[in-house]
DNA sequence: ACAGTATATACTAAATATTGCATACAACAA
DNA sequence: TTGTTGTATGCAATATTTAGTATATACTGT
């Protein structure tokens, strides 16, 4: 894939906040809009744009689809996450502020015994 | 300056080309149109954009104007240009030819004593 | 079969970015 | 002063991206 792609992609602040969210861990749509904050069909239409693009890739769990980066990883989306993560900008901050968040809401899904696709709270860290 | 100004600026390939080439060592406006076989209006327009993100700078030398990434250097676009210029994709070759391209130019200019903002090739490795 | 939940998509309006032409400006040389 | 070269900018046309509404689809439970 070309680089300037890549670039396009996370020039969106929404969609690197999504990326470093899912690099995290999968997640799916309602609990991605939660932590975003965000409208469904706006997240719907970021996550389509970056599954086009095979940055993240999706697999169905009843009616929860779960979203995570496609693997192999890009690595250029990879370097640029883990430059970002100790850069100092305001954009930097969110994204360690999404980390914390992704923590606090898959802490109360477990805690409440909330839905959650089949599993994968408990399994893998997420969702 | 926020992380997605750097991209949203780095996804137009013919300004990652600009800048990885501004990377070597500072170049005229000409110079950058003949290396990059672009109109001088581009080229002026895609300059102004990256002189106003404060990524690149410029001094006048006579009726040239002479091009250079702002010190100090952008972290995130020199993290991007080294990763680039290891990488494997038609746009990283591209920037590797473009490195290839500007020697051969700043022979071609020494060589035939072709005029060249004051000084700049010789002192400078450019322009 | 029907209703409800989660997600995706078509279409449209609005906002942004890109392009090219014409023109302006700044320095220089005659 | 005038002409020339190198560069920048205003403006209009075009292309691209974004955002929202309405609607569609896929699955689940009854």
């Amino acid at each position: 894939m070309e680089a300037s792609e890549v670039y396009k992609c996370i020039a969106d602040s929404q969609r690197l906040r999504i990326l470093n969210l899912l690099e995290a861990g999968p997640l799916c749509v309602c609990h991605l809009q939660e932590l975003l904050k965000v409208s469904q069909v706006k997240m719907s239409k970021q996550l389509a744009i970056m599954k086009q693009l095979k940055l993240i890739e999706s697999h169905r769990e009843g009616t929860w689809m779960v979203y995570s980066l496609q693997s192999p990883t890009n690595p250029l989306l990879i370097c640029n996450l883990n430059y970002l993560r100790e850069a100092e900008c305001s954009e930097c901050n969110q994204l360690q502020r999404d980390l914390l968040n992704r923590g606090k809401l898959i802490l109360r899904i477990t805690d409440n015994g909330e839905d959650c696709p089949n599993g994968v709270c408990q399994t893998q860290g997420c969702c």
